[in-house]
DNA sequence: CATAGCCGCCTTTTT
DNA sequence: GGCGGCTATG
């Protein structure tokens, strides 16, 4: 490697970098140029003599691992490292050993909406109420399985109540659907790669010999699989490095587990431990806040957070009336930034919930400020984008029931319900795929003439398809979507039909990337790639405009100036975080909005809204606890503010509401208090109402009596 | 069998 | 305020 590169780097980080062998965790606070340290370590370990076919980096997002390829090509690490994502190695692992997974190598990957569809399908297949069963929470239960490793088997064996019980045999008929469809869900490709490592000792040999070095970044949010699945391949030579930061996992409620991270040092007994705490990313005003707010939670890895910058400008703290007006501050502020030379590029609006995007797009139009929403999954939800794909999806894989039911009258070919119906009986009875059983509708006796013929006319179609599924991906969709009547259907569509249009030619254009950058392309790789597309993958640094994104998706970017909207209890932390009375949930909202913060790098705009609307109706809302933790850290500007204006002078003996007091409340009744954040005019309270219901008060409007017992 | 219209559920975050 | 699923109608 390059000296004077390495001359850049901090003692701490060179010890990373140069470290050799055996186990490493390097504890990386934000801005402490942890990406730095990861590329320059895979460039001195090729630089050392290290093949980089050995090595393999593991990265959270496929763009994550797009810049990590892209960064140590420029430091001189010739290409061969393997760099991806967890679930991207998972499916080069299993298509490679499919015999050995007990899979079929043509696998489709279920995304949300499949999962969902399979799981209504299992519970009916059960018969049972979906109102009681609902799809959505058998699935997280299911996911929640799979992460632990536990197949439905021996879930079934422990599961001792009725519920349980009961979701043991979803599972199970969840699975079994799954694998007749010859696919696999997320959390599949990491469980059958997790299983598969651990089972077959052969296969975990070849992979753990080839690993010389297994990199991961983003270690703080990995799941127990992820975890098994490092630990297998780094078996034999011991050279796992793991990067990531505590305070930063903020991914609980998807399985991952922060104790991997905790305990790195319990399950890998010699390892070496570095800590970067310089943050060379913000200014030191906007590290004070953050540090003072992570500083509330308990149950972390204690870790500095050292600026290496001057204080420069403070952290703005603005109460707006609501979400409009919050808005079209930010778009104002936004034209200001630009007219005293800001970059569009610079400035990023994060917030909670998707839903918040739309008051902000609504302003930039108004403002005619351009902006680019990081949420990549989203175009890949359209419906023509979807049934386009669906058609793509059976060539590759004909036993996808999911992609079959779903074109197989789409455009509308006069194959209904009842039709539909009969083939899957007959399917059921023979044994066999729907889809097989559709090229044998001729044999069906239940089935009308003139719907044989329709069938027939159907599969012979499929049949055209597949003759071009070799050739290049973007010619095989264009010749799809115009012979299966798909493009004529929404060309008829009127203007809905247009932007329809338009954003299959966009896939095209996509499938010509990829037809032209895939080292082997294929339609099967081409399928396999866009499944595993995420949110932040959208991202697109080279357009100039402001990026909008949600705080997860924010993990791992920075820039000069970022706004943090919607700062209010409820939405961050999330009702559904704090209503639990869990702390640890609370915790992570609690680094989410740290997150957020340390991804500013000169200014931060942090706001809320008085009254916001919520599925039409405006409600009045409380500022977020986390404010109120800030304190004095972050300057309020209050010139449109009543709110706090009178807050010294209304400054009168606040009474004891300690944790257990029995309050009286005008309209929720009797309860008892949970917390209480005493913040003297602005404290915050929570209580558990006899109702059930917990909330959180702002003591100021409560109107909360004690009572004595 | 196709379509329009209504109801209900939803919405936290995402690989 | 949206979508998907269901139902009634043509």
């Amino acid at each position: 490697m390059d000296d004077t590169l390495s001359r850049q780097l901090t003692p701490s980080q060179r010890k990373a970098v140069f470290h050799t062998e055996g186990p490493l965790l390097v504890i990386a606070g934000p801005g402490s140029g942890k990406t730095r340290v990861i590329t320059h370590r895979i460039a001195a370990l090729i630089d050392s003599g290290v093949r980089p076919y050995n090595i393999c980096a593991i990265t959270f997002t496929n763009k994550a691992a797009e810049e990590m390829r892209q960064r140590a090509f420029t430091l001189g690490a010739s290409a061969g490292a393997h760099i991806s994502t967890f679930h991207s190695l998972c499916v080069r692992i299993l298509r490679r050993y499919a015999d050995k997974a007990g899979m079929n190598a043509n696998f489709s990957i279920y995304d949300q909406a499949d999962q969902l569809r399979c799981i209504k399908q299992a519970v009916k297949d059960l018969q049972l109420d979906a109102t009681n069963f609902p799809p959505a929470r058998m699935l997280d239960a299911i996911s929640t399985l799979k992460n632990k490793l536990t197949d439905a088997e021996s879930f079934k064996a422990e599961a001792y109540d009725f519920f349980s019980r009961t979701l043991a045999e979803v599972y199970a008929g969840y699975q079994n659907l799954l694998s007749r469809h010859d696919s696999v869900d997320f959390d599949d490709l990491l469980m059958k790669t997790a299983v598969l490592l651990r089972d077959c000792p052969e296969v975990c040999s070849e992979l753990s010999d080839r690993f010389r070095f297994v990199l991961i970044d983003e270690y703080q949010d990995t799941n127990y699989a992820q975890f098994k699945i490092a630990e297998l391949l780094a078996s034999q030579h011991n050279n796992i490095c793991a990067t990531g930061d505590p305070d930063q996992s903020i991914y609980r409620w998807r399985g991952a587990d922060i104790r991997n991270i905790m305990a790195f040092e319990r399950d890998w007994p010699d390892a070496t431990v570095v800590k970067l705490e310089e943050n060379f990313r913000s200014t030191a005003n906007i590290l004070a806040v953050a540090d003072k707010l992570i500083s509330f939670n308990s149950n972390r890895k204690h870790k500095r957070l050292i600026a290496t910058k001057p204080p420069g400008e403070d952290v703005a703290l603005t109460a707006f009336e609501d979400e409009r007006e919050e808005a079209e501050t930010v778009a104002r502020q936004v034209e200001e930034l630009v007219e005293r030379g800001g970059c569009l590029n610079d400035i990023a609006v994060f917030y909670r919930v998707n839903a918040q995007s739309r008051a902000l797009e609504e302003a930039l139009v108004r403002a005619r400020v351009p902006y680019q929403i990081v949420r990549g999954i989203e175009f890949y939800r359209r419906k023509e984008i979807r049934d386009l794909l669906a058609y793509l999806k059976i060539l590759v894989n004909p036993s996808d029931e999911i992609a079959l039911l779903r074109i197989i009258n789409t455009p509308a070919r006069g194959i209904g319900k009842t039709t539909v119906d009969r083939v899957r009986a007959y399917a059921e009875r023979a044994n066999i795929s729907l889809f097989e059983a559709v090229t044998k509708s001729g044999r069906i006796e239940t089935l009308p003439n003139a719907a044989k013929a329709k069938l027939a006319v159907f599969v012979n179609m499929i049949g055209q398809f597949a003759k071009g599924a070799e050739g290049e991906v973007a010619a095989l969709a264009e010749r799809v979507f115009s012979d299966s009547g798909l493009a004529e259907s929404l060309g008829a569509a009127g203007a809905d039909g247009q932007v329809a249009l338009e954003n299959v030619s966009e896939l095209i254009n996509g499938a010509a990337d990829y037809d032209k950058l895939a080292e082997q392309p294929s339609l099967l790789d081409y399928l396999q790639q866009i499944s595993l597309f995420s949110d932040a993958d959208a991202y697109d640094a080279n357009s100039e405009c402001v990026r909008l994104m949600t705080l997860h998706a924010a993990k791992g970017l920075e820039f000069e100036n970022v706004f943090i909207v919607g700062v209010e209890e409820g939405l961050l932390p999330h009702e559904r975080s704090s209503a639990t009375e869990n702390e640890e949930e609370l915790e992570e909202e609690r680094r989410l909005f740290f997150v957020g913060i340390t991804r500013a790098i000169a200014r931060l705009h942090i706001s809320y809204a008085r009254y916001r609307t919520v599925r039409g109706r405006g409600l009045r809302t409380i500022p977020s606890q986390f404010l109120f933790e800030l304190g004095r850290d972050v300057t309020e500007q209050t010139e449109e503010d009543d709110y706090y204006d009178d807050e010294d002078q209304t400054q009168e003996a606040v009474p004891d509401f300690s944790p257990g007091q029995l309050v009286r409340h005008d309209a929720f009744g009797l309860g008892r208090v949970e917390k209480f954040v005493d913040m003297g005019a602005n404290s915050v309270i929570s209580v558990r109402f006899n109702s059930g219901q917990t909330k959180s008060l702002m003591l100021k409007f409560a109107n909360l009596s004690i009572v004595d017992i």
